[in-house]
DNA sequence: GTTTCTCAATTGTCTGACATTAATTCAGGC
DNA sequence: GCCTGAATTAATGTCAGACAATTGAGAAAC
């Protein structure tokens, strides 16, 4: 856990990078301790604030924990699906809002991912999955059902199916898609996505996944896709038209 | 951007989930200045080492940059491709080598991402991306090539074919899965990797892509992902061997 | 043996100070 | 009038020292 005097970052960046290289180089495994604060302000020769803020660095992105008492410090954590799932889901997100990614192009990839895993899905779903998504459908039949709640278990119906694959990289690495789309598909959704077509093709990918037909539910998936772009790119245009409305 | 009163964690971090939120839900615009360090002191009314605690966390996510000098402060970063993947990936090898997630999961994974892209890469693949491919193909064709040189030659291959989709949300998306991979597949390429085997499935592929057939693409892809996940198997079937040599 | 108390180690937070950086301002010379 | 350059100023970066809060461990009492 060297830190080289050469780069010209804070100190505090300096020392995370220091703690972040042992961390992933295997010099600091999963639930060791760290040294105290103090030690550490030691070795680095800054005092215990900057330490801390490298610490606070680590801790921003799940690398450590920290427990104050006696035995407490900071320890080496153990990242975990769910921790991955958050921090993926978060930058994805981010990504999307920041750079004006058009809807076109954030749906292209969403589906392209998602029928990535239908041959998996087909071969390996288990009674759990299909369960979820039939009553997802039924949930989304409702029409009480409200915009958000619809959004939500569209959310949970791709969910399903994508972990049908039983792959858990495969599932981390999608969640992020899914979910990262989301705000950008509520967009249209509060304005007039007919549900009633939307649970047609759920329901066509939850009879195919029964039947193991992994190219049903690519062709379904295709359509779902196709059919949310045009379906954007309409409301698109009203909404165009709206703004400028004489002309 | 208030904090509640509410949760027992630390004020950094309450501090930082409250900037964090005020960023995420527009508040606060790409650019745009956060206070000084002082006056959100002020605000938040804690002390200046805890809202630079704060800050660091979020630096850490790439959120906001500071500058110093008269003019200088804290800005809200705009996220940006590069960055996005570099978190990407250091989350997903973080999370492949933490978990002991077996090659065969990572490798399925990572090939049924990439298939995910054939069809787009067929349909937009340009001069420039084949003959990265090509060039690439050239380099592995050398037998005086290290075998780090081989396995970086590789993921810029395979880079290409999922640029050549010319979708950025997916090539960000699958960059973090095939890099992330590179660790796991030089446990088994620094000792007995086929090179020619490899090359020639990577030559069908640049074929297919320049042909523009989808279904091809699909196809070699699918034979290499077999055919190293049955490399991998007989590796470690020769490892678990030697460890255990007289029984 | 069990319970309770005290203690020590460690993180969390605060205060105040100084160093460093960089834009701005303004005086002086041309 | 215009350029040059030094002082000003506002901000982050760093430090030292202190105290509060928490928690485990060992000592002491029963």
């Amino acid at each position: 856990m060297k830190r080289d005097a050469a780069s010209k970052a804070d100190l505090s960046a300096q020392i995370a990078k220091a703690i972040r290289d042992a961390i992933v180089s295997g010099e600091l495994i999963v639930d060791s301790r760290l040294p105290s604060e103090a030690e550490l302000a030691d070795q680095f020769e800054v005092s215990r604030p900057t330490v801390r803020e490298a610490l606070k660095r680590l801790a921003a992105q799940n690398l450590i924990r920290t427990q104050r008492g006696a035995t407490g410090g900071a320890f080496v954590n153990r990242l975990t699906y769910t921790d991955a799932y958050a921090q993926h889901i978060t930058t994805s997100t981010l990504l999307l809002s920041m750079n004006a990614v058009d809807f076109e192009t954030a749906c292209e990839a969403r589906f392209a991912l998602e029928r990535a895993c239908a041959p998996l899905a087909a071969a390996r779903r288990g009674a759990g999955h299909l369960s979820t998504m039939r009553a997802e459908i039924n949930r989304q039949e409702d029409p009480a059902l409200s915009d958000e709640a619809f959004c939500t278990s569209d959310v949970a119906f791709h969910r399903a199916l994508v972990d049908a694959a039983q792959n858990p990289v495969l599932s981390y690495q999608l969640a992020g898609a899914v979910e990262a789309m989301q705000p950008l598909m509520n967009m249209i959704t509060f304005t007039a996505r007919p549900r009633r077509d939307i649970v047609a093709r759920h329901s066509e990918i939850a009879r195919a996944l029964q039947a193991a037909d992994a190219e049903a539910i690519d062709r379904e998936l295709a359509r779902l896709c196709d059919f949310t772009i045009s379906l954007a790119q309409t409301v698109m245009a009203v909404r165009a038209r709206r703004s400028v409305p004489s002309r």
